[in-house]
DNA sequence: ACATTTTTTGACGAAGTGTCAGAATTGAAT
DNA sequence: ATTCAATTCTGACACTTCGTCAAAAAATGT
């Protein structure tokens, strides 16, 4: 029993260590230049066992977007505590899901790269379920702060609009922004926007005065709200920020 | 001369018969699945021919996203030409953008890959002036409508919001719709949006009623500026997905 | 008809993925 | 302590694919 546990845990470590390498490497020389002899020699074990641990190079990468949505979810669940009006958790999970992308940037981009390139079905059903269910919980805590607002009467829904609508958009908001500052950087030097994540920021607030979520920005001083978001739930991630 | 012209027009008729066959390939398998050495194989020519074509297989990739980016203009420039209210005109953008994404999906595909994964740098500096310099014409054409709004007093930028924000605003909004409906299937089924295209036609709509731009959605019949842009500028295309 | 230039070819080297027979290690039993 | 079975680990190997380049073939000029 005692030894059946410690040789998990063993595993586990081991796991960890493969994921840490392997993450270095993708930042480094992105997905192409992430190599599995390589993480092999670097961590001292050999490809076999490398291959126990992932079935693939995609499961690999898998691997590392479940490590990313952990990330991401930890961050969420901060934000969504925040004691506030509905549309200002709202935009403390923004402010999460930005301090997310800035400060791992490769653990966004696994994620993408996964997704983008038929690669699912190359990877382990157990990792692609997880990844699921990750998501899923992302997509809760918005609804149920969508949920508090309509209980509040703060938002409302005209035909043919749903809350769902509503996460589909701030999701696709978040994920297209994020993937034209990481991407398209000549494109956004042509736009001549000197900080993409604040304009970012402020798009997602009209976007919200669209659906009508009250307060309104006209009502509310949103910027004291981000002042609070940022020292009172995000102090040391805005400092890193602000630092590198 | 015209020994050189025709010479010139044979090497043109292959290299779209090498794009015309490697797409076909992307579409079917994937970035990892397009294999150079298949291309050659199913043109009948040789894998140096195909090199002295595209430097890379990126660089192939590239110029498949050109081509795309290249039909995408065709479907704007028509959707500029309509003859009405600036945020109407900016309502027929959208509809061409969904069109281009809906009947292209494959180009849309190969536009992400190349943009996402690093591969920039493997790419001919030739091919990637040309998709920069077509990047830059789509962004030249909301701006010019954004420019007849801000004459007519349809629409103004209050601090710090520049006309920037909202193109910016709106790629990203158009970027992630697309990357959500075309990769993350799962999750959409989570959010049981029955027409996700639709659902993103309403949410640009609404973030046009954010950003303020008259006549709001209340002030005008925007359903039927769509139907009219559906039959008047693209009723082939809009056929062609009604019934595929 | 022959020489020169251009184009095309496919064998090859390099690099990387995933596998598997056998080596090494471990834990239990004697 | 020694033996032995079970488990785990290893790295050589088979296979795939990218991109190159010397040589063959074709085109062009004389």
């Amino acid at each position: 029993m005692t030894t059946l546990t410690r040789k998990q845990r063993e595993v586990q470590e081991r796991e960890l260590r493969l994921l840490e390498v392997a993450r270095k490497m993708l930042i480094e020389h992105g997905f192409a230049g992430l190599n599995m002899d390589e993480v092999a020699r670097a961590t001292e074990y050999s490809k076999g066992t490398v291959y126990g641990h992932f079935s693939s190079k995609e499961d690999l990468v898998t691997a590392l977007a479940i490590q990313s949505m952990e990330q991401r979810l930890l961050l969420f669940e901060r934000a969504f505590r925040f004691e506030a009006l509905p549309r200002e958790r709202m935009l403390a999970i923004g402010v999460a899901d930005e301090l997310f992308v800035r400060l791992h940037p490769s653990y966004f981009r696994s994620e993408l790269v996964i997704k983008m390139a038929n690669l699912e079905s190359r990877v382990s059903p157990e990792r692609t379920e997880i990844l699921g269910k990750l998501d899923q919980q992302c997509f809760s805590f918005l609804m149920k702060i969508i949920d508090v607002a309509l209980d509040r009467g703060d938002l409302t829904f005209a035909e043919p609009s749903q809350p769902a609508d509503l996460v589909f958009a701030l999701f696709s908001l978040a994920i297209g922004s994020s993937t034209v500052i990481m991407n398209f950087c000549p494109l956004l030097e042509k736009f001549q926007i000197a900080d993409p994540f604040a304009s970012c920021r402020e798009n997602a607030q009209i976007l919200l005065d669209g659906f009508a979520w009250k307060p309104l920005r006209s009502d509310w001083d949103y910027a004291a709200t981000y002042q609070r978001i940022a020292t009172e739930i995000f102090p040391d991630e805005c400092q890193r920020i602000a630092r590198g």
